[in-house]
DNA sequence: CTTTATTTTCAGAATTATCTGAAAATTGGA
DNA sequence: TCCAATTTTCAGATAATTCTGAAAATAAAG
């Protein structure tokens, strides 16, 4: 491996977890050195920092283009194809759920609906059903809070998560504040939630 | 594979996505079977459900115990071991979340804050070290976020989940209540944020 | 159109992960 | 203690994946 010893160390850690989550090692030391880059990489670039064959750079880089991870870049004068990753880290992070999201979760979902919609045969798949719910509604919950979380802006989503769990005191000050006799305030959020 | 239709549909999409996720197929199905059963599961009827190895299912079942994924039961009369999965599915989530963290993100935490202590001996190295930092504050966000939020009882983090961004109106209501002259009751938020 | 630089594809090699059966270890009861 | 039921271990077999080099495809420049 031709690089830095600080962005050797940061690239073999990033290729390790890359694998732990069903990513290639190799793909993942292909992006971890197109993100501490100062200056967009060609494909040989890659080839020399890392010691692999130029085919699997090709493969790796296609990859991790199908996961909109990167930004192509066109350098003057020059035929090849260069690649940089978003300098807004939020923006990786936004691209890497969303894709997670299409490619996991949505046929996860769908699978459940289809199997809550079946009636069930014997005890043993209606029990399923009762647990294939549970799951289900959790995943929607979860697929919402950040359906709706994505909408924000940056600043604003730094600003929640930087509340944390502040933000239900805060809730409980506004039902506090604005509960309607007999603690109305409270049921449209609790309604939700039940299921 | 011997299950009802249902579950065989269940088991089968389960494993797959569990090896999207780092998860051996396998385990994943072994952890499906028992999510879907009504009743904890010896090692052989697991055997019989999956098809597979005795042995195979006993370094799975040791895999998923490694991860707190299961709940020993014991049947009276019987010397065989019992195993089922916790009934309450976030606790599920919750145990799955933090032996992830564990494994994953604290480790990544501990080798970038070690990599950002260096002194860069050269621009590529202090341009790393510049991406580095944003990395490694977004992950201090999330983890302080979920670190927080997971002390909340189920009932709240539903509550919570389900506001989404509407948090985030709520949020401004209060500041404009009781911000002090000068927005001073912000700045406590934007310098977490900032960096 | 031809040439040449560059990228992509893909069959097979190399590597890694998974699975199995047989043997060893463990455990509870007699 | 011994025995029988059960679980675990692990070396080797099997299967899946990743990687490579060579060839094909592509695309810009002449």
């Amino acid at each position: 491996m031709n690089l830095p010893p600080l962005c050797e160390a940061f690239v073999l850690h990033f290729g390790e977890m890359g694998s732990r989550w069903g990513i290639n090692r190799t793909v993942g030391q292909i992006y971890a050195v197109l993100f501490v880059a100062e200056q967009p990489l060609c494909a040989d670039d890659i080839v020399e920092r890392l010691g692999i064959s130029r085919s699997n750079v090709s493969m790796g880089l296609k990859e991790l283009q199908n996961w909109n991870l990167l930004k192509p870049r066109h350098v003057q004068g020059d035929r090849r194809e260069f690649f940089g990753t978003p300098d807004d880290i939020y923006s990786i992070v936004r691209t890497l759920v969303d894709e997670r999201k299409k490619r996991e979760i949505d046929p996860t979902l769908t699978i459940l609906r289809e199997l809550l919609m079946q009636s069930p045969g014997s005890d043993a798949e209606r029990y399923a059903q009762v647990r294939l719910k549970e799951m289900h509604e959790l995943i929607e919950l979860m697929t919402g809070w950040y359906a709706d979380v994505q909408k924000l802006e940056t600043e604003r989503l730094i600003q929640l998560l930087s509340m944390g769990s502040k933000v239900v005191k805060v809730l409980e000050m506004k039902d506090r504040l604005f509960a309607l006799p007999g603690g109305k305030g409270r049921r449209a959020i609790s309604s939700q939630a039940g299921g």
